[in-house]
DNA sequence: TTGTAAGCGTTATCAG
DNA sequence: CTGATAACGCTTACAA
């Protein structure tokens, strides 16, 4: 930690009076007279004094930290979510411990117990994974807890949560195609996303059913969870766009950006034409969505804004405050990747949009 | 930080024995009989204690965590530096304070100082500003400090610190430029990035001079540093391709990806063909480069790696090790974004391209 | 092998 | 207003 620091006590002998005089000149305490008040202050200004936050601590029962789990530190999604932890923290004079969890619920687990033995006092985390399975252990934590967009479906009530409204935004992007005339429209999902999968899904469904459109089984495509850890998201997409598209759908909701981005390269690489032959939704606006070509049509989540109200609701946890978990509404982003729904002769449009490609390169 | 905790004396009390007993059983001291430490062992877990870091960390004087400030969480480059640190960090046992310093020095020295209270082992800054002017302050820090391409010239002395070589890099991209045939090649810099701009923009030189090259004045464009800091950079390449380009130039190395990036916008909406009329090249190798069209030829920055190494270093100067700076090879990633030189008469270009570029929507 | 006691750097409760 | 003194929860000589 640290050498030969100066401690209150070595200002104390300095300045002639007792160790607890300092705190309380240091501490701004009223009781303290001006005078000494300013002279041990400069002194320990001149010393070099840097207060020990470890021994305060001990002594306050609170360590003005927080723990944060994310999924995976490399994806951007969570950036955004942690620098918005990071505002409403740093404002309260609070400091954050941050890890990834690497989608492994038992990490996931031992980071939290980590948190504990560090004695935060709070603990957010982004994309949680932990089920039941777990409460056992769970149940000591002493601290609050809230949830960012966690993927397990039974927490919601042994923790505080903010999520995104996964529903309403399939639910959004499904309609928008719809508003352009698509009838014909897949969904491209994600296996290893248990619940938001889900969710989407279903918003999927209910937005084609509120159409009174039929859903043929084949128009649903979730990606196996075991390809999509293996490859990745772009990647996944990539691979089992085609497959979709040759249902005959004119446009796909994607479960997010990357897959959409995956989607989109198949199609460069084939030859397809989007939005012309397919119309592509996305999910998250990422950075990307809105520099790939066709600039993609998107359901925004407002991660920095999750971030902080979390963050927010761990305070107000601290406060004693009751607190009522959050769904936050996304919101239509609608760029090039979508468009009106051109009727089209299927068995000719691989074909087609194949030798419109060509034409393109050269 | 909790109320009524179970502590290292609750557990001697109900066994009937010295609470350093209990710590010696725990901590799995060898003087202790293996029937006592078993039988503490599993009181323990019985009565579920969870061990303080925070008093271990006043007694033993070093607090097994780390500091790190970032410049931006929500920066990608920056989300993958903290994975490099969080991997060795945790393979360590050590956990991680992160903060953004937002690139204002004032904060960023607030930051060090508030790890500095919180008694932190090792403190990693990337992307520091801080300079000579703040020394003084420094000093004081007790504490291992290492700079991740840090933007003062000065601090080199004062602290350990892992770069990338950006000298290194603008040379491998204006030669790849130069082997293409390409000898009319301009340099989109950004003045916000004091250190690195500078340093890439003598690798440009260099690479032109090694060429005997001329190297005209107007074929430099840095982009004023407040523009960059009110528009972003992506913006900022938008808005400044033009002006380059129009010196005449057929190939352009940017500052970074999303310069150029930024740059590709321009042209997309200008109906500039890349890499036909002017090719690209970024760098850092995000994410995006590979995904937009046409990929980004660009110069990787090893991020993950260059976090792992900065962590490192401060484990090796815990263990009073000696360490030298390390200056981290970048490397080229050739995509579809350079091509072949074409010689080109320069008042048709914009003209040409145009009509490309509609043949090429319709 | 175990217990006793001191101390890490603070804050907090008493008296004075 | 200020000074002793006792915690906070743990590790670690030093004794027994």
């Amino acid at each position: 930690m640290t050498k030969s620091r100066v401690s209150i006590k070595d200002i104390a002998r300095t300045a002639g009076v007792a160790h607890s005089t300092v705190s309380r000149a240091l501490n701004n305490n009223p009781l303290i007279s001006p005078e000494t008040r300013a002279r041990i202050q400069s002194l320990a200004e001149e010393m070099g004094y840097i207060p020990n936050a470890v021994a305060q601590s001990l002594q306050t029962r609170h360590s003005d930290t927080i723990g944060l789990v994310v999924a995976s530190l490399s994806d951007p999604f969570f950036g955004d979510v942690i620098e918005g932890v990071d505002e409403v923290a740093s404002e309260a004079g609070l400091s954050i411990f941050v890890t990834a969890s690497h989608n492994d619920p038992e990490r996931e687990l031992e980071v939290i117990e980590m948190f504990h033995r560090r004695r935060v006092d709070g603990i957010i985390v982004a994309a949680s994974r932990l089920s039941n399975h777990y409460t056992a252990r769970l149940k000591r934590i002493r601290v609050p807890v809230v949830l960012v967009n966690h993927q397990a479906v039974e927490e919601q009530t042994l923790f505080a949560s903010v999520a995104v409204d996964n529903h309403r935004g399939a639910w959004l992007a499904v309609n928008h195609l719809l508003a352009l005339g698509h009838t014909q429209i897949g969904y491209l999902g994600l296996g290893n996303r248990q619940r938001s999968d889900q969710q989407r899904l279903a918003g999927y469904q209910d937005a084609l059913a509120g159409a009174k459109l039929p859903l043929p089984v084949q128009y649903v495509l979730i990606i196996p969870a075991d390809v999509v850890q293996a490859s990745g998201d772009v990647e996944a997409g990539r691979i089992y766009f085609p497959q979709l598209l040759a249902t005959g759908v004119t446009a796909i909701f994607c479960y997010n950006d990357r897959v959409a981005v995956g989607a989109l390269l198949a199609c460069h690489q084939q030859g397809i034409a989007v939005p012309k032959v397919c119309s592509l939704v996305g999910f998250d606006d990422i950075d990307m969505a809105q520099y790939i070509t066709p600039p993609l049509t998107t359901i925004r989540q407002p991660r920095r804004t999750m971030g902080q109200r979390a963050m927010r609701m761990v305070l107000d946890l601290l406060n004693e405050q009751e607190v009522e978990n959050q769904l936050i509404a996304p919101e239509l982003v609608c760029r090039e990747s979508t468009r009106r729904c051109v009727k089209r002769d299927m068995s000719n449009v691989i074909r087609n949009s194949y030798r419109e490609e060509l034409c393109h390169q050269k």
